[in-house]
DNA sequence: CTGAAAGCGCTTACAG
DNA sequence: CTGAAAGCGCTTACAG
């Protein structure tokens, strides 16, 4: 391991000014600089640990997400870490597995490692424990934010399940079936039922009760047989994309045709269902920029004292061959 | 920021017990471990950087992905982060976005953080700068070990092209196109590509000229129609699903439907492959169990100094209905 | 089992 | 612009 005493010496300067030239503050002639620069790289020099102040690592953020194969957390990620390389900062990553227990854990992992602010998708923030620990710069994403933090950036997902079940109601369609994730597991399969209920009510249309389907690993071998025939729905709006095509693969089991016999559309907008045949209707969540824009407003937060925002994207609903009219 | 002297402090010892409490080494009576480690839960003492070997945050390793965003990275990131989570060890991420320069970059910034040891998937391990510098413990993922990385956790991508062409041969097949993404980004797809080669060799048969495929933010716009007129093959080999997925949709663009007027088969086995009408025909790769054994074997080698190995992990080929018999 | 003290690699006033 | 020196928070021989 190479000190910086050592380059010091090789740059024949002084540890102190060796210090300056490589972190670029106090005053080094120019000439200094080229020479420390030289000798450390020469030397292979990276900085250890130092007491003084910040470590002798890169700064380093934490991100916290319910699971990095789900491609919309994947998609975020990717942006927030291209975003954090041009800055400077390292990404850690913490999966929650949507279990709130396991986020607890995984947000106190992160913060043993003194992020500069952390990124995080909860699966419910209004009973998270994780928002009451003393926290850094934190910027919540995908989560509505709450007093404790905030910092979000969101689509409105309540309105996004209203848009979409209302272009239902459009196209004729009067028994719709909400197909959910686990409620408890994520704020936003919740929000977008909220919408499907209020544009059922607005219409005097009656809401069937939500299926909640587990995940678990999969959604391989979905069963909607019991749902299908107590209620006869001619459309289902699954909480997800995912688990819309699930649902398609189930109806296909019992023999039915999408949109054919039933329609199908979902939330997220993941590259996949572009290339389906027919296409997945959809709301197109913004994952990418979502990332982005949390991870430069914190750090914006973290380096230039910028106070908590909160951002609302527009999402966009994108129509596929899965819905039609009755 | 709360400090060890302060914990000593309302602990009732010197700070050098406390330090000891903490880290579990010299001995300490259980009783002053208790007061210690009360002590620091109250204060939410978590260590700050030191300059004494370790450094004050957790350890962490380093990966470096072609892509977040492409399912088959994700999920071995996914088990890599669950497995190193148990081990007490951080995940930095670092993506290469399939370019060789951005990978050298990308490899820079995560040595900057001191990791314990690095898993790379690289490129092409041939060609790559990033093997020439100094690494620490590194382990390649999806690469085949180097002189300089022996270290390897692979499966027998040529061996997976030549069973899925032969089993295309069987089928009747004799006009196999393969279709890949460009082959100087990964090593993978010219493995897979070789396979093919081998195997039509094998049978006497033409190989063709493969089409290579820029990945430029997705497959959606795909145009096959000048290969497809000049080759006119019965079967398309895609060098991964995702590619597969664009194939078959600039398939039925032209107007052709899959299976019934061209069979068409990829590798890696992602799971929507599953979800899909019919099913994709795929070598379905371990990729969870390959990110776990990367994991495993790179803490074997960092804590335990186990030498390094190359481990090769089965593969299966998957049959779906998007390949028929001639 | 415990503490006083030296030392780790670094940063940063303080002088010049 | 530069250096000698104090100090950061911690660990670890060395004594007891």
């Amino acid at each position: 391991m190479t000190t910086l005493e050592q380059v010091a010496l090789r740059a024949g300067c002084s540890l102190a000014t060796a210090s300056r030239a490589l972190n670029r503050n106090g005053s080094v002639s120019d000439g200094m600089i080229r020479k420390v620069r030289r000798a450390a790289a020469e030397l292979g020099y990276r900085p250890a640990g130092s007491a003084a102040g910040r470590l002798g690592r890169r700064p380093v953020i934490g991100v916290l997400i319910p699971s990095i194969t789900n491609p919309v957390f994947a998609s975020s990620l990717s942006s927030i870490q291209n975003r954090m390389l041009v800055a400077g900062h390292g990404v850690l990553i913490a999966q929650s597995n949507y279990d709130p227990a396991r986020e607890a854990d995984a947000v106190a992992a992160l913060l043993y490692d003194h992020p500069t602010g952390l990124i995080l998708t909860l699966c419910d923030p209004a009973t998270s424990s994780v928002l009451h620990s003393e926290l850094p710069p934190t910027v919540l994403l995908n989560n509505m934010p709450t007093p404790q933090v905030p910092a979000a950036v969101t689509v409105d997902n309540r309105s996004a399940g209203r848009e979409l079940t209302e272009l239902l109601i459009r196209l004729g369609h009067r028994r719709i079936l909400f197909v959910s994730g686990n409620f408890a597991a994520s704020d936003r399969a919740r929000l977008r039922h909220e919408g499907y209920c209020e544009a059922m009510a607005a219409h005097g249309m009656p809401t069937l009760e939500a299926v909640q389907i587990p995940f678990v690993g999969g959604y391989d071998q979905l069963d909607l047989s019991a749902a299908i025939s107590s209620f006869s729905p001619t459309a289902i709006i699954a909480s997800n994309d995912l688990l819309a095509f699930g649902v398609i693969g189930a109806l296909r089991r019992e023999g039915l045709s999408v949109p054919r016999d039933i329609s199908v559309a979902g939330f997220d907008g993941i590259a996949i269902g572009r290339l389906m045949d027919p296409p997945l209707t959809t709301i197109e969540m913004p994952d990418a920029s979502m990332g982005a824009a949390a991870a430069s407003l914190l750090l914006d937060m973290a380096e230039n004292a910028v106070p908590a925002r909160h951002l609302d994207i527009a999402y966009m609903l994108r129509r596929g061959g899965t819905v039609r009219a009755i």
